[in-house]
DNA sequence: CTCCTTTGTCTTTTT
DNA sequence: GACAAAGGAG
């Protein structure tokens, strides 16, 4: 009778428990969104849950976009009261309603994207004089959104600098950049999440609405969650307590930018009486890739452990093809695929991924070459091309006076010969009387010293004035014409670039077509809320692979997909694990690639092939990379094709570590590798043989991530065990037991036990905890 | 103010 | 190798 009946047991306890805190820890492949959607439908038509009292939250776009759908469909009417959004957009809903009550804002904020936020990061160092050959932008700005992820306030972190210098220049910029985008009444993609945060605590009526509202408050991929995410959700669920959060902490692959996986691993200490439900079955992949999977994934130690399985049969080894070069790879894969479609297949059952963007280039070569259908997805941004921005910019002027960052990107755009003296003539006259940049424009005849610029200043003023009157009656897309044809864009972009002018003016055109489906779709179109949209949706949200081709695209974007044929290029130890992971001898850092092989690993259905090239261009130079560490994690008797020397967990030395580097400087470097040089001369530098700061740190994370490699077992679990095969042990959970195999792996010890009561388990001593009897 | 050369950087990137 | 930013010359 029921909409749960299509469940199997363990999706059906979860979709059926509704009251209480639920973390469903769901594998991949495993049926996730389905539950999801199930639970909700459930809940509406047969616990006589009202729809609009629940809220699901997701990362991306596409997957509410995917919810969305399957909930409409589940559901039928009455559906579209339920809140399916992303952290973002749902944020930014609240906030345009009450962001005036924090101070210093207005509900048309414009939202700064990364672009914005570095050009904001200049204007900040400068003022404060950072040196900007000391401190990168990027690292000021990373230190910020950290903070921000962890909802730590300027104030605060100004408190906690003490005689840490460094820390305290951050403070400095972390200020300026805060009030920066204050002024220009701007939040930026952290601000939206933490001041939704603040906003809450501070105006409790606000917290009190919502959290009556929402009743029912679902989270998608829990495990990418930030602390400041983490906080947003346990306030609205304070009352109710109906909070279902789903995730796989396996697959947390954004710890980079703040993402904190003890969310999913703590979720029963914040809730102690939370529910959790295992969904262990996979309906994706064959045995042997999800045993692969499992391989890999057993050598990282934050986890909760848990078991993917099938019933899908075997299937097909895994293939591992290593090539001579990053060409032959790619031939190599191409070829491959084009045999397979030969022999009966469409190519939009083939997906090619890898570690970092670069490596689609050849990849797309060898495809264009060989005349088949390709779609890259990722790489740049539609909205963050120059043209687009350009018109964006003119837009969030018209829409917001006080945006800074959009004024000065089209002040002098296309060129009106207002250039940095007048616009420092105009800022001195602002800072005077108090006014924004704009509201200063708007007195340039009264500025002293701006000469004949100040009739051209007038004429812009005049323009986004003219603009702002016509907006009503134009539309969203009326406006963007006015703008081209006001400033002759399209003759700009003629002028400007004399090779892709053609390309550039097409994008322009794009953006049109977009305001105006924009326009047709919207219940009540906005300029703000299409601004928004741009802000928020990526063109990662529109991959489609309905029409036949091979898609290209990073292991990240490939989280929530599968396929049936899946190549992971590239898996090198310097490329995958990522260098960085490697020389930072951070263990989390490593952890997380393995995570991002585990997620590769697991969007294959039927047929997963490997590819590595001992040789390739990086940076502009010729790496000789190792076999990945992740391909020989995977047991041999999963394994087809040419295989890589197994190592045992004592060869993962120094030069392993940093493996492949070798024949960068010189060959037989490996054989006997002397282990203070293997560490401090890991790879050549530069071309420009300057040795970065980074190299000292280097070093020293180098030889201490040494001895943990060397002393492994003592990381593990305190040394090896004490017990050994035939002696009886006691575990917590399963009681008495005799010790059956004792297996040394590179990161722990494998221990089979057969308990007494409970049969034959294989566990990890270190998680074990086995006493000896 | 703008154009051209030199210099430095370079993982991933749901929003 | 590719691209952006800074610095110097016109």
């Amino acid at each position: 009778m029921g909409i749960l009946d299509r469940l199997n047991p363990m999706q059906r306890e979860a979709a059926s428990t509704i009251e209480g805190p639920l973390l469903i820890l769901a594998g991949a492949g495993s049926g996730k969104t389905r539950t999801l959607t199930h639970r909700i439908a459930y809940m509406i038509h047969e616990q006589g849950v009202n729809p609009w009292n629940i809220l699901a939250i997701t990362f991306t776009n596409k997957a509410a976009g995917e919810m969305r759908e399957r909930v409409d469909d589940l559901v039928g009417g009455g559906a579209e009261a339920v809140w399916v959004m992303t952290f973002h957009a749902t944020c930014v809903r609240i906030l345009r309603r009450y962001i005036d009550l924090l101070g210093g804002y207005d509900t048309n904020f414009s939202i700064y994207d990364t672009d914005d936020q570095k050009t904001v990061m200049k204007a900040v160092m400068k003022k404060l004089n950072i040196d900007p050959k000391q401190y990168k932008e990027r690292t000021l700005l990373s230190a910020i959104s950290h903070a921000k992820d962890d909802l730590i306030s300027v104030q605060e972190y100004e408190r906690s600098t003490f005689g840490d210098f460094t820390k305290a220049v951050i403070a400095r910029a972390y200020r300026e950049y805060q009030e920066t985008l204050k002024r220009s009444n701007a939040v930026d993609f952290d601000d939206i999440i933490c001041l939704t945060v603040e906003l809450f605590q501070k105006h409790p009526e606000v917290l009190e609405s919502y959290q009556n509202r929402f009743r029912y408050i679902h989270v998608d991929e829990y495990q990418d969650t930030n602390l400041a995410q983490f906080k947003l959700i346990s306030l609205l669920a304070d009352r109710y307590r109906n909070l279902c959060v789903v995730g796989d902490d396996d697959q947390s692959i954004y710890k980079f930018r703040g993402a904190n996986i003890r969310n999913i691993l703590d979720f029963e200490q914040h809730y102690p009486e939370a529910k959790v439900i295992k969904l262990e079955q996979n309906y994706r992949s064959t045995q042997f890739i999800l045993d692969a999977a499992n391989a890999v994934i057993h050598n990282n130690y934050a986890r909760k452990d848990k078991a993917l399985w099938t019933d899908r049969g075997e299937g097909e080894k895994i293939r591992f093809m290593q090539c001579d070069n990053a060409y032959e790879e790619a031939e190599y894969i191409v070829d491959d695929i084009r045999s397979k479609v030969r022999n009966g297949g469409n190519y939009n059952q083939f997906a090619v991924l890898y570690r970092t963007n670069a490596q689609a280039r050849l990849i797309e070569e060898r495809l264009v070459l060989k005349g088949i259908p390709y779609n890259v997805v990722g790489g740049t941004n539609f909205y963050s091309r120059a043209e687009v921005k350009d018109i964006i910019a003119y837009l969030k002027t018209v829409e917001n006076g006080q945006d800074e960052v959009a004024l000065r990107r089209i002040i002098n755009v296309p060129k009106r010969s207002i250039g940095a003296a007048s616009i420092g003539k105009i800022e001195d006259y602002a800072e005077i009387r108090d006014y924004t940049l704009f509201q200063a424009m708007q007195y340039a005849s009264e500025i002293p010293g701006l000469g004949k610029a100040a009739a051209r200043i007038e004429g812009f003023v005049n323009l986004i004035r003219v603009l702002r009157a016509g907006l009503e009656d134009l539309g969203v897309s009326g406006t963007i014409r006015k703008i081209i044809d006001s400033i002759d864009y399209e003759e700009y972009l003629q002028d400007t670039y004399d090779e892709d002018a053609d390309d550039r003016i097409e994008n322009v055109e794009e953006l049109y077509n977009k305001a105006v489906a924009y326009e047709e779709s919207a219940e009540e179109p906005s300029l703000h809320e299409f601004l928004e949209q741009v802000a928020l949706v990526s063109d990662l949200d529109n991959v489609d692979n309905g029409d036949g081709r091979v898609l290209l695209m990073t292991l990240h974007s490939a989280k929530g997909l599968e396929f049936p044929n899946v190549y992971l290029a590239g898996m090198e130890d310097g490329l995958f694990p990522s260098y960085m992971s490697i020389s930072s001898g951070d263990q989390e850092e490593l952890e997380e690639e393995r995570r991002l092989a585990y997620v590769g690993i697991t969007r294959a259905m039927d047929h997963l092939t490997l590819t590595a090239a001992k040789m390739r261009m990086q940076h502009g130079e010729t790496q000789f990379n190792a076999v990945s560490r992740f391909v020989k994690e995977i047991p041999t008797e999963l394994l087809d094709g040419y295989l890589p020397a197994r190592k045992s967990r004592d060869d993962y030395d120094s030069s392993e570590r940093f493996g492949g580097y070798e024949s960068s400087y010189g060959r037989g470097f490996g054989e006997a590798p002397e282990r203070k040089a293997a560490v401090a001369k890991p790879r050549a530098f530069g071309r420009r043989g300057s040795a970065p700061e980074t190299v000292k740190p280097f070093i020293a994370q180098g030889v201490s991530a040494l001895g943990a490699a060397g002393i492994t077992k003592g990381v593990a679990g305190g040394g090896a065990p004490d017990y050994a095969v035939g002696d009886r042990v006691r575990h917590v959970k399963f009681g008495a037991g005799t010790v059956t195999a004792l297996v040394s792996e590179p990161r722990d010890y494998k221990v089979t036990v057969d308990f007494d009561a409970h049969g034959p388990k294989v566990m990890y001593a270190s998680f074990a905890k086995l006493v000896k009897l």
